[in-house]
Parts: structure tokens; C-alpha cells; sequence
DNA sequence: TAGGCCATCTGGTCCT
DNA sequence: AGGACCAGATGGCCTA
């Protein structure tokens, strides 16, 4: 039957992923370090901080929108200094939009840990892990669409 | 103890 | 103006 050799490529497949490189890590699952807010503590500090919304630095002066259409990545030298001034009311509503967007993006994560095939470990795949291996999966897959 | 992974804070930039 | 997104910095936890 072909559905058992596609079986057997499958589990060949998952097999060699697993044993690619990734070493015995995450064997307790995942860590629990959330409400441990150590960060958040140590940077409290800086909320009332009087330089924490100081004026441009060295004269620098905001410049047009226009004139700073700069694309992500491009080098930090040449990006314009216009400062954005918040108080810590918003600084720290701030810090919880972005803590509810990395949680979502875990969520994200987590999702597609579980649309990939691990059998070989029941450890907890790492992102990155995650990520490489949901491409090499695809791959995987693609390929065997494209064989049949 | 070093290195990997992660949560969190933070400031800059983009977008509505 | 303000929210979303992003990347850098920092420190804690865990494992080899």
C-alpha cells in the first residue's frame, strides 16, 4: 500500500528531525517564571527617572515624518532622534500591551508546537526549535505532495 | 559555572 | 496622539 510506505517516510521524517540537534533540554517542561516580575521591579525605578523623558539629547531636533522613512534594520546611526515623551502612566500601559502581545505570540507558539511532529522526546521544543522545524516539516510535506 | 532560553522593560519606528 | 511592532538590554532559571 502506499499509504504505509508514506507512513514510514513519515516516521523516518520525524526521526531525523529529532535526532538533528536537539539536545535533552526543557525534560521538566515548560518553566514557570511568570509572576516573578524581577524586571519589572528593578525597572520601576526608572518610571520616575527625571531623565527618563529628557529632552532630545545633543541638540538633536525631531524632523518631518517624511524625511525618516527609514525601513526596520536599517542602521541605528543614521535613524532620526525624535523622542517621544510619556509619562509613566503610559509607560507602564505600555509595558502591558507589550506583555499581552508576547503572550499571544507564546499562544502563537504553542499552537504550532502542536502541529508539529515531535514523538521522539517529550521535552518542550524551544522557539527557534519550533520554528526550524515547522519549516522542515513543511518542506517535508510539500515535497511529498509534489511526488505524488 | 557557562551557555541557552525566556520574560520583561524600554525606546525607536511605523501605522492608523 | 497613541497603539502595534521590533530589537536591544538585562537578569532569572535550568541543564550539562
Amino acid at each position: 500500500m502506499e499509504g504505509l510506505g508514506q507512513d514510514s517516510m513519515f516516521i523516518n521524517f520525524v526521526g531525523d528531525i529529532n535526532v538533528m540537534a536537539f539536545p535533552q533540554k526543557h525534560a521538566a517542561g515548560p518553566k514557570e517564571q511568570v509572576a516573578t516580575a524581577p524586571a519589572f521591579a528593578r525597572n520601576q525605578t526608572r518610571i520616575n527617572d527625571s531623565s527618563w523623558s529628557r529632552e532630545l539629547q545633543d541638540g538633536a531636533r525631531a524632523e518631518p515624518l517624511g524625511a525618516q522613512s527609514l525601513g526596520v534594520g536599517s542602521p541605528r546611526c543614521c535613524r532620526s532622534k525624535r523622542r517621544r515623551v510619556i509619562t509613566g502612566v503610559q509607560r507602564q500601559a505600555a509595558n502591558v500591551r507589550e506583555r499581552k502581545r508576547m503572550f499571544s505570540l507564546n499562544e502563537a507558539f504553542d499552537e504550532l508546537r502542536r502541529k508539529v511532529p515531535t514523538f521522539a522526546y517529550e521535552k518542550r521544543l524551544s522557539r527557534i526549535e519550533t520554528l526550524r522545524l515547522a519549516i522542515i516539516y513543511i518542506s517535508f510535506m510539500t515535497d511529498l505532495l509534489e511526488s505524488t
